[in-house]
DNA sequence: TCATTGAAATGAAACGTTTCATGGAAACGT
DNA sequence: ACGTTTCCATGAAACGTTTCATTTCAATGA
């Protein structure tokens, strides 16, 4: 019968019996590394060798009331620009000894706050968070309840959280500015809500450089509900069998591109003959697709490296809210126009 | 001066006080639901609600020795299959209950035993991991040592851990047996080292359907030293400059797509004239790319879901390791060959 | 030489749960 | 009415740390 008992791992106080020193002191050695003689020292860490020790980061957390641990919620991690922030994030994280919490939301504000509320119980130290909308008062009163620093990503609201955005309205406006030049007067934008921070930046961006073109726009051309792909696909078909259809799409939601590019090959489209076509994000897809596919684009692993740093500081900085003299950070992360075969004269030029 | 104290955050000797019971009554009304009289239970439930009071994890891990939490160890996560895995399994873990800490080990083992070491001292449920290497011995050790039932990704080895793989010998002998019934004599396969189950399973696919037609291969067209995008390059630069080079290319790595297409595009290769070619995932790219090209197929979200529940059925069955009776569980994936335009004829039978 | 100091180490008290050995009361059989 | 069982509820003891008020002890100054 008797099981190969697995022996039992030892515990601070194993040591400190072991090297024949009390528990504070061990518990020095461990952290603070304060004022703590070289013998004892050596003794104690030779104490943790034998051992083999490793604290239970557990009870460490319940005493210190820290986790070492952030949270992060995306919408879809298998977005890739998203994963690719996410590994970012938790890349810097990791350096820092902070380990990461992830969850999808999948857009769906129920996900988001069962999530919120499985934070708040594991008592995370900060959270990452791309919204699923960011007008929900309550939903930032949730947030703020949880007492920890916040980052957005890609949100501007709540105003007292610190965010790390895209500067998504450069980008777009160059993109336009560029399709403008190249003759197009119809362009269609392909966004969501305008509530949220990534829509409304690139609708400025857009309505900017028609205005400096002095080229009124189409409101019809605007289609502004939603960055999910399907959005893309169906919204691009309806474009292009309207009566005025327009000469030039541009994508404003990150995942888009796929179903842009169903949809035109449908109804037998071809980029640029028929229209020019600009993606959110760039990808293999984009640089592979015949005609490669121009873009905006900027450095998605910076955005989830600088959200972590973001996180980082406000933990190290101590109690965030309702704190006036902690400033929230915010980070703009550049991102430009790549111009790629995709865009050319509309046909009535040729 | 005064701060705007935050009010303390209750706890559950606050339940008890306030609703005259004992901590112990409380305890058991929040977790085993045994024996206790609706009277008081309402009396608890009815404090629970008017303190706010929700439990605290860390404190309950602390006591009952588990945390609720599942790491998990990937190559990388913006690669889109895995991130779908990921997705999949962070959803059925979390309908449990269960968060997942998640970890890129980039493929080297240096982060993998590093993040081995943090999900020990943090003392999660189980792990889910594609390790980098499946002969090393001492890595099985670490893993043994943690004492917590491990799920292998496409893995087998150690053989006492659970696995959940990918019939990926299935679908690359289907890829195969399609593309020698189209003439082709001379086929690639691109995939990583033996010594790992995808590798060595799509090898005894393209083996098997070899033998069965009675084809001798070519020792010269089989790459076996990287799952690698850029070996997917590479080779494909290389073979296609050969003296005899292949008339198909199979892809035995999950991101390879896009690097053999550049290599492709760069000597002005077309497929399927010039080439036939097969994915070892769908993806985006595969469906839009021109032509459409033919891939090797399975329920990506499946496998973290099924991983997810080996894991989370592991952990009710309890102690694990050692437990002779119990025997870790394999789950295979099935696959498919999905064919689409990329694989033609070769040209010399046009 | 003797108080005085400061540094170094100690021991006990938290942290917020779960669990377990008790205890008390109600219900039962005789 | 009395012992026995059953059912609920209790209170204290863990779990493995950190921290803080003490104690110890050697070094310092007068």
């Amino acid at each position: 019968m008797n099981l190969p008992e697995r022996p039992p791992i030892p515990t601070i106080r194993d040591v400190a019996r072991t090297a024949g020193v009390s528990l504070g002191t061990v518990s020095r050695v461990l952290n603070h590394q304060e004022s703590v003689k070289p013998a004892i020292r050596a003794r104690v860490e030779a104490a943790i060798k034998a051992l083999d020790y490793t604290p239970n980061a557990i009870a460490q957390s319940m005493r210190s009331r820290n986790t070492k641990t952030v949270g992060c919620i995306v919408r879809d991690i298998s977005i890739p620009v998203l994963a690719e922030f996410v590994r970012a994030a938790q890349h810097e994280l990791d350096r820092a000894g902070y380990a990461l919490l992830l969850a999808n939301s999948e857009g769906q504000r129920e996900r988001e706050t069962r999530f919120l509320a499985t934070l708040s119980v594991r008592k995370v130290d900060a959270l990452l968070i791309g919204q699923y909308s960011e007008g929900d008062e309550d939903f930032h009163l949730m947030l703020k309840a949880l007492g920890i620093p916040v980052v957005l990503v890609e949100r501007e609201k709540p105003l007292w959280a610190h965010a790390v955005m895209v500067d998504h309205g450069a980008a777009v406006k160059q993109a336009t500015v560029h399709l403008l030049a190249l003759g197009h007067r119809r362009i269609a934008l392909l966004t969501g809500a305008p509530d949220l921070f990534p829509a409304h930046d690139r609708i400025r961006g857009y309505e900017a450089a028609h205005v400096d073109a002095g080229v009124t726009m189409d409101p019809a051309l605007l289609r502004k509900e939603s960055f999910l792909v399907d959005y893309g696909y169906s919204q691009t078909a309806l474009l292009m069998r309207a009566k005025r259809p327009p000469t030039a799409i541009i994508a404003g939601g990150i995942d888009m591109l796929s179903g842009i590019l169903r949809a035109l090959r449908e109804r037998g489209l071809k980029v640029p003959h028929d229209v020019s076509l600009v993606a959110a994000s760039d990808s293999d897809l984009a640089q592979l697709s015949e005609p490669p596919i121009s873009v905006e684009r900027w450095d998605y692993a910076r955005l989830g490296k600088v959200a972590a740093r973001l996180a980082l500081d406000a933990i190290a900085a101590g109690v965030p809210v309702s704190n006036r003299t902690a400033k929230p950070k915010r980070v703009v992360v550049p991102a430009e126009f790549l111009p790629r075969a995709s865009c050319a004269a509309p046909r009535a030029w040729h």
